[in-house]
DNA sequence: GTTTGCATGTAAACGGTTACATGATTGG
DNA sequence: CCAATCATGTAACCGTTTACATGCAAAC
């Protein structure tokens, strides 16, 4: 989805300044489903303003830029409605850890077992972050969400813990030497 | 994975036309993992070429133009290794459906459950790309890729299709009145 | 005293998609 | 006869990221 629309979404759920919708896009229950940096959030608010589907109020800040707080109008929510109705695009799944491990026979064993490691790591903060988005879900959507969350990145995750055990991990002596070479 | 890494990548398996690239990239193990579009493959192909990391060969075609086929050279070995080395991007996932889903309480019944059944065909589409990519699977990687995908994927197939059966379909009347408005 | 968090914004660059243009061959 | 497959390419557009610019307050 893009950015206009998630931040329409977003404002659906009370009014919120530029900097609250991404922490809430980084952290929150949207965290493992959108991406949305700065560059993209205030200019997509600006021109929400200036299209009348959402407004903006000013409020002055203890030092630093002041506050501005956006709230979504009708014209929004119709707008909001509009972009969940129509085909919705396709989900988008890119991973450079995969795509590398295509080629695991032309990596070191230690490369391989650092990148594991790295995405096993990876995987679980975004477990962390479902968990917690789980347990304050209110909605049976949220929950939907945060479930199928759970189960593919588990899923992924025991999988590659498997994988693991098979890889020379590149400084200690393997753990069997009989293991080395099983990528190649 | 840029498209110019993910060509390198293919071309390390032999020589190949930007049409046999994008075809792999559609179908193969890196379905699930990677897109790539001609818009993208043929100039990049193209700069590649220039940079002399791959070279062309002009096979005259009956009917129709011409086909060039590429073939990786030494100097292109390395750029791929080195893309492979350094920090690899993160993984990103973006879905419409789940977003969507995170207000679904907005939604028609009607519409939820459409929507479902669409990501479920989806989902079990992808699920079969992968498991042809797994019955061809050479190496340890494509295995594991190809088991990663099946999955994560498998997971997420049966959360969705647990919570399908507590939505109203919206045509008939619902299995058990008793579950109506269970999403708002 | 330095880092982290709050808070806003802009401009250039990037990587990619979409649509268009062309045309022969093969299979239903 | 029409659709799909093979086969290449360009140009305009798109949304987004990255880097930069600014500055106070609180916590460590």
């Amino acid at each position: 989805m893009d950015v206009r629309t998630v931040c329409l979404g977003l404002l659906l759920g009370g009014d919120r300044t530029g900097y609250e919708i991404r922490k809430q896009v980084d952290a929150g229950a949207l965290a493992h489903v959108t991406e949305a940096s700065f560059g993209s959030i205030y200019p997509a608010l600006t021109r929400l303003t200036q299209e009348g589907l959402v407004t903006v109020r000013v409020e002055p800040a203890r030092g630093g830029p002041e506050k501005k707080v956006y709230s979504i109008t009708p014209e929004g929510r119709l707008a909001f409605e509009a972009a969940l109705s129509g085909d919705l695009p396709e989900d988008r799944f890119r991973s450079a850890f995969l795509f590398a491990m295509l080629f695991a026979d032309r990596l070191q064993p230690g490369r391989i077992a650092a990148l594991i490691d790295l995405q096993t790591a990876a995987l679980r903060r975004k477990l962390a972050i479902i968990d917690t988005a789980l347990r304050v879900a209110a909605t049976p959507g949220e929950r939907l969400v945060a479930e199928m969350g759970r189960a593919s990145y588990g899923a992924a995750l025991r999988v590659l813990e498997d994988f693991r055990l098979t890889v020379p991990s590149g400084r200690a002596a393997a753990p069997a030497a009989a293991l080395e070479g099983q990528l190649l």
